[in-house]
DNA sequence: AACAGGAGCAACCGCACCACA
DNA sequence: ATGTGGTGCGGTTGCTCCTGT
């Protein structure tokens, strides 16, 4: 190969362009087309070599370019994307019309992926982070009460300290251990389903829960004074009685909008036998409150037969045991919700 | 008012892939 | 089969604007 650049060329300018030029790539290409971008510059009157005039184009100057804030729909749909595609920028933005593979990178980098790193994710697998790292801002916020503490603070002020910590703490303990608490009960799972075919049965429920106790989660629970033994209970009831939902199916005609929509899979435990004779399963989709998204008993349920082509996402049993949590408060995060939802069809679509 | 640092974003760079001669 | 041109893509840079001191 060896071939050089195209803009290595001498005399060509480089940086920002003037409204002149944009003016002269624009009807040059409403007039003849793009054509060959290398031939282009030349035919248009453009002192630019031929790439820089196609990123201008397909970038900024495009007639279709959705300009402006990213919705939150959006933003799901990057976030759930990414989660699938990783750094595939392009074939993200073949899902978002309007925007550029650019701006939808730009996007992640200034924002989503910052976003992520405040909630505890690791932006690069999307799953919650348990370093060192992820848990320091909470260990700082602890050092930073204590030195409060010290420095006389009233009693009040102590409280409402300690409450703000604690309802943090909270949340993504929360978050955290049930999601790792479900993964690892998926990857049992998954053992279990092969245990009559294998001698590997050295991996049991309890071993989640004394794991669990020894991620840095639990540090942050004792530190907030949160019930543990409550969170823990969720985890026994949730190794103990997850396979069928693992394997549950959601139908495309019955895809909501993940911001309109939360999952129960305490209801789905409850109903799981089906009511008739010929459906195997069903999941309860309720109207999602903006911030709660507490389970709604009005709701109707959905025929989830076992012949839909496509199955529930493991994240998505995340979501339900946030709801089934939710009698003791908090709120699943975006991104769980929208991977909820989202998976699959995208996943279908992109097959 | 001036400056520093950070955030946001447009544009560039270099590599990879594909089509074609 | 190989070389070359064209294009697309992801990572990075650097400029501009904003905010805090």
């Amino acid at each position: 190969m060896g071939r050089s650049p195209c803009c290595d060329e001498s005399g060509l300018k480089k940086g920002p362009w003037t409204p002149e030029e944009d003016q002269k790539l624009v009807e040059h290409i409403q007039q003849h087309g793009h054509g060959s971008w290398r031939a282009l510059p030349k035919l248009a009157g453009l002192n630019r070599c031929g790439k820089s005039c196609r990123l201008r184009w397909t970038n900024y100057l495009r007639p279709d370019i959705k300009r402006g804030k990213f919705s939150q729909e959006e933003e799901q749909t990057i976030l759930h994307l990414h989660s699938i595609l990783g750094n595939k920028w392009s074939a993200i933005a073949t899902h978002l019309p309007g925007r550029t593979d650019n701006e939808i990178k730009n996007f992640w980098n200034t924002h989503l992926k910052k976003k992520l790193i405040q909630m505890g994710f690791d932006p690069m697998t999307h799953q919650p982070r348990t370093d060192l790292v992820s848990t320091l801002p909470y260990l700082l916020a602890l050092a930073n009460m204590t030195e409060l503490m010290d420095h006389h603070q009233s009693w009040d002020e102590q409280q409402t300290a300690m409450s703000s910590l604690q309802a943090e703490a909270v949340h993504l303990a929360k978050l955290q251990c049930l999601h790792y608490l479900l993964q690892s009960s998926n990857s049992s799972l998954n053992i279990n389903n092969n245990i009559n075919n294998t001698n590997n049965s050295s991996y049991d429920q309890n071993a989640i829960i004394t794991n669990m106790e020894q991620e840095p989660l639990s540090l942050l629970n004792t530190i907030s004074n949160v019930k543990q033994n409550t969170i823990i209970d969720h985890a026994a009831t949730f190794s103990s009685s997850q396979p069928l939902h693992h394997q549950s199916m959601i139908p495309h005609d019955h895809f909501l909008d993940p911001q309109q929509v939360s999952f129960s899979s305490q209801s789905c435990l409850n109903n799981e036998q089906g009511q008739n004779g010929t459906i195997t399963n069903y999941a309860m989709l309720s109207q999602r409150n903006q911030d709660y998204p507490t389970v709604d008993h009005e709701t109707s349920w959905i025929n989830v037969p076992s012949s839909a082509p496509l199955s529930i996402p493991t994240n998505a049993i995340t979501g339900d045991a946030s709801s089934c949590t939710s009698s003791y408060g908090g709120t699943p995060s975006a991104p769980y919700w929208s991977e909820l939802f989202f998976e699959d069809p995208i996943m279908h679509d992109l097959s």
